[in-house]
DNA sequence: AATGTAGGCCAACATCCGTTGACAGTCCAG
DNA sequence: CTGGACTGTCAACGGATGTTGGCCTACATT
């Protein structure tokens, strides 16, 4: 796309963005209410629809985040297990309004339903297609590391289980690095 | 509490109880409408208001489940794993819906939230305190043992991955079953 | 048969939501 | 200096939602 003039409303514009993702994050897609992201951002609802359409719009932006795919040609078979859990981590880290949102609103909104389940393909799928012994079990394998991943995704920063809040990085990393391991490579039980 | 004698409104009651629980489950808390479930039970949206007070009395006594939680002493230390992912899958499979608008509402509903976190720690911390090797590990092993639980449920019930919701049951038990004994019983990494 | 009570429906209320359009100030190009 | 595009506010609309109270009917007890 080409470079747009810098505007005099991008002060708003990220704004309003930056409220909707906190919004969005914390209340989900039904309870995060155009008004009150506004009125966090300090402007009329109505800058809302101007600059972003709609609210689903609005939240298709805050979904906007680039996911850095790592390239399966690149992966160590014997290391993807702790590569995959640092990967997400760090990403999950960094972009964690966003990616909490997408969370949980997928739970709730087909779409966004469907839109997790094309990032897990886009992402995960190639890398099992890579690593894993029979290609046919590719997607089972997938999935069962999705599985682990969304699950630490959803009670660490969605549900903020204590324990599991508590947790150290490293310590997620030794943990979870031997289960998608097994699940990606290991033979089938 | 008294056995209530039979009244006349039962069907009524049961009726409405079973649409809240496939709407509940479905839909979320938001959108599942009162007058939407109403419709489903063929009633009027005000008998809901009568026999349940409110919306949320409703969302109460769908997700009043019995969880028969297993009793830790009975369990053997070397395949608490299977035991674990067994029962959980039984479980959701005789209370599909239920405990999918539970994990469904929890991700947006704090109240919900607070009140699966309560079951895990009713349900999993007494086993790893029973089994895992230092008890001050406990929480932490539970915790993990959620992840895994519960991203099975998401991926499996509420997103629907389709590689995960093919899975045969024996399956999920040959791969995950080793997944939570490690986290429950395995030294620390 | 008379009467009280519980089951059920209907219409309405108050509130909140996303969204729209009219209007006013501000900046910049000509 | 002037016109037009841009940024912002305000008030309102149409629709949906949870909830309430009144009213009618049918049953059970006396």
């Amino acid at each position: 796309m080409p470079d747009r003039p810098p505007r005099r409303s991008d002060a708003t514009r990220t704004a309003i963005l930056a409220a909707a993702r906190e919004r969005f994050a914390s209340d989900g897609y039904e309870r995060a209410t155009i008004r009150a992201i506004a009125k966090d951002a300090r402007i009329d609802p109505s800058m809302v629809m101007r600059y972003y359409g709609s609210k689903e719009g609005l939240f298709d932006a805050v979904l906007d985040v680039d996911l850095r795919i790592p390239n399966p040609r690149e992966l160590q078979r014997q290391t993807v297990g702790e590569t995959l859990v640092s990967h997400f981590l760090t990403l999950w880290e960094e972009n964690n309004d966003a990616l909490t949102a997408m969370l949980r609103v997928s739970v709730t909104n087909p779409a966004g339903a469907e839109r997790l389940q094309g990032i897990f393909r886009d992402q995960i799928l190639p890398v099992a297609r890579h690593v894993c012994p029979d290609p046919e079990q590719a997607p089972a394998r997938a999935g069962l590391t999705a599985s682990q991943v969304l699950g630490m995704a959803l009670t660490r920063y969605v549900l903020k289980f204590p324990p599991v809040a508590a947790l150290a990085r490293e310590e997620i990393v030794a943990w979870l690095a031997p289960t998608l391991q097994r699940y990606l490579t290991a033979p089938h039980p």
